[in-house]
RNA sequence: GGUGGGGUAGCGAAGUGGCUAAACGCGGUGGACUGUAAAUCCACUCUCUCCGAGUUCGGUGGUUCGAAUCCACUCCCCACCA
């Protein structure tokens, strides 16, 4: 199998600065695996960097319109192939980001079908079910399935039904983590204390960095900002809109981003083998040190098979 | 100094004699997740040897079979009057 190089862990823990020193050091390119940042204009409050200027080569950012329709087979097919082209010019493919699901998807052994979900057509169609009735329905369409989605988690209820109605069961599909890569996967991690202080502070520094203006300048284009589901834009606009004041919304930008970054805690424990690698702040060249040493012996072993 | 209001679990806040270890909200923690994923959803959250037991509702002492809830004294906070 052919060697892939992820660097994730949880928002704010500082991904971007180890990859871009990663990349250069190993001569590759970096492939954004955080969903936030597929989307153009989405930048101050999604962490994105001015890649357009830097020398590392940055794939699959601003990929697609804020309100356009975006699909992980999309992601999955993009990231694969600019994979096989990475390694045709010998490069090691660098995945970095957050967005566990995603990245999954391309390492993973993920069957994905090329049907985009229809969500408008899915509630609408259903409009009079109750989240009970749904599950019911669910269980007779895929019983297994129905007994691992909770009837209140009526998104994946719906999707569920669509997908058994399509013909897969996705209480069917593979559990396991078979990858199709050969893969280092790093972790980066710290206390618990120390990530959410740094989420507090990255916080300040983007309203610093003009958060407000991009999004009143979102709202002027005739963004519907209620719509853009990434942590912060619906909460700020409604700040500007004078619905909750600055301090409130603030406390709950910071809350909702520790909230995000437990979960994505959670999913890289339970559904992800990674090697985990403790951020030293305080002396960065030691992480980098630590990172290097793992993918100097990862380099080095023959891949399997 | 006087009068009135108040002190409840990490925070806010119900509860005004037994059904109360104490509603609810927030925060936090753990978890699910193959298609909006910075999404969606679930569970737990006084302590313990967790079926069960033990300590709680500013403090102390009472009344009572039984008190966060009633009484007395006391400490602290807020408002107004001096």
């Amino acid at each position: 199998m052919k060697k892939v190089i992820v660097i994730t862990g949880p928002t704010a823990i500082g991904k971007t600065e180890m990859s871009l020193q990663i990349a250069r050091l190993y001569n590759t390119e970096i492939i954004n695996a955080d969903a936030s940042q597929f989307r153009k204009g989405l930048n101050v409050g999604t962490a994105k960097i001015d890649y357009k200027n830097l020398d590392v080569v940055h794939h699959l950012i601003d990929i697609i319109d804020i309100e356009e329709d975006f699909s992980i087979k999309d992601f999955q097919d993009r990231a694969r192939d600019i994979i096989t082209s990475l390694h045709n010019e010998n490069k090691i493919p660098l995945i970095v980001g957050g967005s566990g699901l995603y990245i999954n998807s391309v390492i993973g052994k993920y069957e994905l079908d090329d049907s985009k979900r229809d969500y408008d057509f899915e509630e609408k169609f259903y409009e009079s079910y109750s989240n009970e009735d749904l599950h019911k329905e669910l269980a007779l369409l895929d019983f297994d399935s129905s007994l691992n989605i909770h009837p209140n988690n009526r998104r994946r209820v719906l999707r569920a039904i669509s997908k058994a109605k399509s013909g897969t069961k996705i209480s069917t599909l593979k559990k396991g983590q078979e990858l199709i890569y050969d893969c280092l996967i790093f972790e980066l991690t710290t206390s618990r204390e120390v990530l959410y202080s740094r989420i507090n502070k990255r916080f300040s520094q983007m309203i610093e960095d003009g958060w407000l203006e991009e999004v009143r300048d979102l709202k002027n284009k005739g963004y519907d900002l209620e719509k853009i589901k990434d942590i912060g834009y619906t909460e700020l606009a409604n700040y500007l809109d004078g619905v909750l004041d600055f301090y409130e919304v603030s406390e709950l930008i910071k809350k909702k981003t520790r909230n995000y970054a437990k979960r994505q805690i959670t999913w890289f424990k339970n559904k992800m083998n990674t090697t985990p690698i403790e951020m030293d702040y305080d002396n960065l060249d030691n992480t980098l040190n630590n990172l290097k040493l793992e993918i100097n012996k990862f380099l080095k072993e023959t891949s399997q098979i």
